[in-house]
Formats: C-alpha cells, structure tokens, sequence
DNA sequence: GTAATTGCTAAACCTAACTTTAGGTCAAGG
DNA sequence: CCTTGACCTAAAGTTAGGTTTAGCAATTAC
C-alpha cells in the first residue's frame, strides 16, 4: 500500500466495503482503477472519498446510476476539492426535501383517513396523494421498502 | 361476479391489480381465497379492501411479510369493521413518523456538512447519524454493515 | 355446440445490488 | 524457493416483488 496506490484491500479496509462490492462499483464505472504490472487493481486515496460518497448518496436512495451521474460531474483530470464535493452534495439537499415533503403529505393525508377507516379504492385520499411518483426516486421496486434479505 | 364471489379477473378490475400479482400475495398469505367446483378462485369483496390496505401499506414501505402480520391482526371469521381498519390504520402513523424523523436529520446533518465538503470515513457526521437503522427503508439497497452475508 | 375468454399450475425470467463459487495467478514472508 | 494469502475473471446465486410462458381446463358468448 505504497505510493504506487491502494489494493482492493486495503481500499476495502479503508471503506468498509466488500471487496467484491468494489469490483461490483468498478463494473457500473463507479470508480476506475488502473492496473499494476501483474493485473492487480490500483486505487488513488481520492477513491476512499469517492466511495465514501457512494456510501452516503446510497442511504439518501439514490441508485447507483444516478450516483454515477453525479460523480461524473466530478472534474476529470485532477484530485476533487472538498468544494468540487461540496457542490456536489448540495444536490442531494433537494433530493431529501422532496421526498420529506412527499412523506409529510401522506402523513396528514393517513390522519385524515384514520378516522373514517375507509381505505376505499374509490373515496380514500390515499390512492390520491398527487405526487406519489415523487418517491420514485427512490427505486421502482424497492420504493422505500425494507432492505432484500430483512 | 355473482353473489357467489368475485373471480380473480373480477378482483383485478376492482383493484387496478394485475391478476398475476393477485395469485402473488394468495402464495403470501396476504389473502385466502376459496374455490369453485371448477378450481378457480373465489373471492369476497371484502378481499377488495383487503388489497386496498396493501396497496397503501406498500407505499408507506411495508415489506409484504409486515403487511401480512398487520393482516392477521384483524378479526379472524367476520367481515372487518371501518373500526378494525381504522385501528390498524394507526400502526402507519409510527411508521411514517420514524421515517419522517429520520431523514430530517439526516438532512439537517447534510446541511452541516455542504460547508464542509469533508465526506470523509473518520470525521464526517453522516457517517455517524445515530440511528441509520430508522432509515431501513429509504434506500434500495442493504445498509452499511448489513449485508446479508457479512 | 363450439369458439373465445378466462383461469389453472409450475417454472422460468426480471431488476438492483451484490455475494459466492470455481479455477487459476500474483505477491510477500520465511 | 516455496508456501500462503491476496487477487484475478466469469458465471451463477440471492432477495423482493412480481411478470411471463407453456400447456391445459373451465366458463362464457354467440
């Protein structure tokens, strides 16, 4: 774990990541490694950042994709700046407005909902809520559900 | 659809379900149809609502087995009451309000961390939430030191 | 009475985000 | 030098929540 950059294991190590999950990133073009005389995977220490990154924006629910799309907002061909990281993690504040304000609004609409007991597809206001899709954003199966495997 | 039950088709009129999915949540226990002298299934309109408070308890980020626990408290050989809704109702009422909870701050922790620009493994807070577990739920995706294998 | 629907089951397939496995290669310690 | 542990690739497996397909039976429409 020289100068001549990280392992898969010691990146691993540093992350907390799986080291298949870090190949697994590297396939969705996540992060890109080079290689050194034997085959073996280098990283850059800007790469724990980067997955420190995917960590975060995953538990905001943005799918890998779209994490990808942010990080190739990144500048290509020097080491980020903690303000490069900065002006990309203040996407992330609308993201979670958005879905506290989707949130919020099914609440008061349960509140108003409990009382009469209906659940009626014709007359409850929660098959209403209007912007149901703004949780989408979240996953198209997984919409907000627990974990696979719970 | 006669006053002997509704057919599977009849039900996925009623609940925009597909009926594959219908067959889905029987193989669940979400449901329990009976049969016809011919084999098909047979089923009560009170199973519309039924599946009325699975569609609603699947956005609130239920998970099928959880909705199914709900379901079975529900009275066991009458027809369920607007009050037995209602009360079951009140369970989503926590539910939604942890989720609520969490993300706010979660993105009140973001907002102390845009000026930073740090996201980094050792120091940055949101890697240190408290109660990531609350968020079991928002994201797509296993949490961090949750995986399944690991 | 027969054709077109609709329903039946079992099993395979789908997506996301990984993990596991199998079979081999590279690197570091003694 | 040799062994052990870390690494490599490709492919298959996993989970939730379904959908699709195949091949056949029951119902309904005319």
């Amino acid at each position: 774990m020289a100068k001549d950059g990280l392992s898969i294991g010691d990146l691993a190590a540093r992350t907390g990541l799986a080291v298949s999950a870090i190949r697994y990133y590297e396939a969705q073009g996540l992060i890109d490694p080079w290689r050194n005389a034997g085959g073996q995977r280098r990283f850059s220490r800007a790469d724990i950042r980067r997955l420190s990154f995917v960590m975060i924006a995953q538990q905001f629910g943005f799918t890998l994709p779209q994490i990808r799309a942010e990080l190739d907002r990144l500048p290509k061909g020097r080491v980020p700046t903690k303000a490069d990281w900065a002006r990309i993690s203040t996407g992330f504040r609308a993201a979670l407005d958005a879905r506290i304000d989707t949130l919020t609004r099914m609440r008061d609409t349960l509140d108003s909902c409990i009382g009469c007991g209906c659940l009626s597809l014709e007359s409850c206001a929660l098959y209403n809520p209007g912007d149901r899709a703004g949780l989408k954003g979240v996953g198209p199966r997984y919409l907000m559900g627990d974990r696979p495997g719970a």
